[in-house]
DNA sequence: TTCAAAAAGAGCAAATATGCTCTTTTGTGA
DNA sequence: TCACAAAAGAGCATATTTGCTCTTTTTGAA
């Protein structure tokens, strides 16, 4: 199974970039960063355009993918 | 300038399909496709998704562009 | 031109993304 | 093991997306 953020993250470790690094060069919070690679979220499609500039790399290569996967936010909200 | 929201148009139109047809096979509602292809908006890329899977294309053909040109929805709030 | 379908547009409620702050956990080099 | 940086995670306020309904405009075929 595929995720979206796995792409981000992939990419970002091969550059050696910290979400930080990522976050910042995007101009968008080091907590979105994170919540994306976890695939907490769906963002939207120009928070990973940003991304792709931060990673330079072009947007469609962080979309290509055959099956999407994205955790609900409710997934993490498990009951005791 | 390239709108994400054209590609959507221009792959449609191609396959002689509806707004509405795109919108019923991707299981999302038609004024979103409608919204989308007018730049209104700025999709998450699960809508993006579903609408390609709902045009039989890959993903990232709706992502092959290198600028994202998104109309703010502010943009159509023009004072009178 | 006329008629019907398609698309545009407005407006609203509900769901979700985003930024921010703070705390906790994980990872890594010394 | 220790110390520090990086990442995970929680929680909140605000902004934006999404679906829904209804009305108006545009388009295209007869």
């Amino acid at each position: 199974m595929l995720y979206v953020g796995d792409r981000v993250r992939d990419v970002r470790k091969k550059k050696n970039m910290t979400q930080e690094d990522v976050a910042h060069k995007a101009g968008i919070a080091v907590s979105q960063v994170g919540r994306i690679e976890r695939g907490k979220l769906n963002p939207s499609i120009s928070t990973m355009f940003v991304i792709a500039l931060a990673l330079e790399v072009e947007p469609k290569e962080l979309f290509d993918f055959d099956e999407l996967f994205i955790k609900k936010k409710s997934d993490h909200k498990k009951k005791k």
